[in-house]
RNA sequence: CGCGGGAUGGAGCAGUUCGGUAGCUCGUCGGGCUCAUAACCCGGAGGUCGGUGGUUCAAAUCCACCUCCCGCAA
């Protein structure tokens, strides 16, 4: 393989992704986010594919701004056949959208044009979809709106939260890519337009959506739970200070007590009531300051939670 | 110097305001009850109270500095 081609690709999702295309083909340039303070300690760290780069010796390209002209230019130096990315977290131009010969392939994790946007695995799962999957794509000007080239469906299980779906879609994305690169190296690939009737968005998980509404229903919020966990968590508020809710499981009992209240203390956590009043028992919590702790254990230092009512922040 | 919370037997917490016997829930070990149990009852082990220095007759507690962990913000 003699082809030139250009990965760009930011968070972890992206490194196996990288790592898959790196084995078989000749990657010329990563192309990442800028290192950025993070953390408390505003400590300037790599996103995980530059690291990835810099361990595969690969010539790592970090540009504050894609758009702007000399980070096009530098890229158009390069004469690249293909450029593929995944999680790149920039809007690309058009001017760089036209330079490689083959053009620029993009992998979603989701099955388009369901889930358009910036977090995709986030929102099925909080949705409620019953699958998902990645689709692979070229890009064009619109936001995930290029035609499709081929995608792989995966169904969403009740144990699943965006940890375990981000890994599997992560590395479904690696052997999708890799089964269909020969093709599209040669031309011989699937090209067809997003059905434009069928397109919902998915937006960055802001903070707003981070908030659990107890007024809610059992199923929405233990979707909701799940769907933030890992990261960023699903939050409500205990005494004062913020509570993230990291898991949860649906029971089939119910309470006739408020929503948002602590209906009991059990092996595993607590209960808490629904806007069905159906109960959801709580597994994982992590209060602010402290560290991420099993429920049992949260519960095991504090006397009288049942009855504690859990708010919004408003 | 962005704001804030925290470090106490294996885990999670109280005690710190106002210095004076190391406390609670869970786990663990032993015993009992029971057809039986992760249930219940009785008993035991296990802690240089993050570190260093200071004040004091006396410090988990007051003062100074340090280390580590976490929430928010970015």
């Amino acid at each position: 393989m003699t082809e030139t081609i250009i990965f760009m690709g930011t968070p972890d999702f992206s490194v196996p992704i990288l790592k898959k295309l790196h084995e078989k083909h000749n990657v010329a340039l990563v192309i990442s986010q800028p290192d950025k303070p993070v953390g408390r300690k505003r400590v300037l760290t790599s996103p995980p594919v530059a690291e990835a780069a810099k361990t595969l010796d690969i010539p790592l390209f970090q540009p504050q701004d894609i758009r702007h002209e000399e980070a096009v230019d530098q890229i158009r130096e390069m004469a690249p056949d293909l450029i593929i990315t995944a999680a790149y977290g920039q809007i690309l131009p058009k001017a760089l959208l036209d330079i490689p010969r083959l053009g620029a392939v993009n992998v979603h994790a989701s099955l388009l044009p369901k889930h358009r946007g910036g977090a995709p695995i986030h929102r099925a799962i909080m949705e409620g979809d019953a699958e998902t999957g990645v689709t692979l794509m070229y890009m064009a000007e619109g936001l995930d709106s290029g035609d499709i080239i081929t995608s792989v469906k995966i169904s969403i299980t009740p144990e699943d939260d965006t940890g375990t779906l981000h890994d599997r879609l992560s590395h479904l994305g690696a052997e999708l890519l890799n089964e269909t690169l020969p093709a599209l190296l040669a031309g011989t690939n699937a090209r067809v337009p997003q059905d434009e009737a069928q397109v919902t968005i998915s937006p960055n998980i802001s903070k707003e959506d981070e908030q659990l509404d107890w007024e809610d229903n059992a199923e929405h919020l233990f979707n909701h739970i799940r769907g933030l966990s890992p990261w960023p968590g699903a939050y409500t508020e205990m005494d004062g200070k913020r509570l993230k809710i990291y898991g949860a499981r649906l029971l089939e009992k119910h309470s006739k007590r408020q929503p948002g209240t602590i209906d009991s203390v059990t092996e595993n956590g607590f209960t808490v009531v629904a806007g069905d009043r159906r109960l959801i028992e709580v597994t994982q919590v992590q209060l602010a300051g402290k560290k991420r702790t099993d429920a049992s254990e949260f519960t095991a230092g504090r006397q009288n939670l049942e009855g504690t009512i859990l708010g919004g922040i408003s």
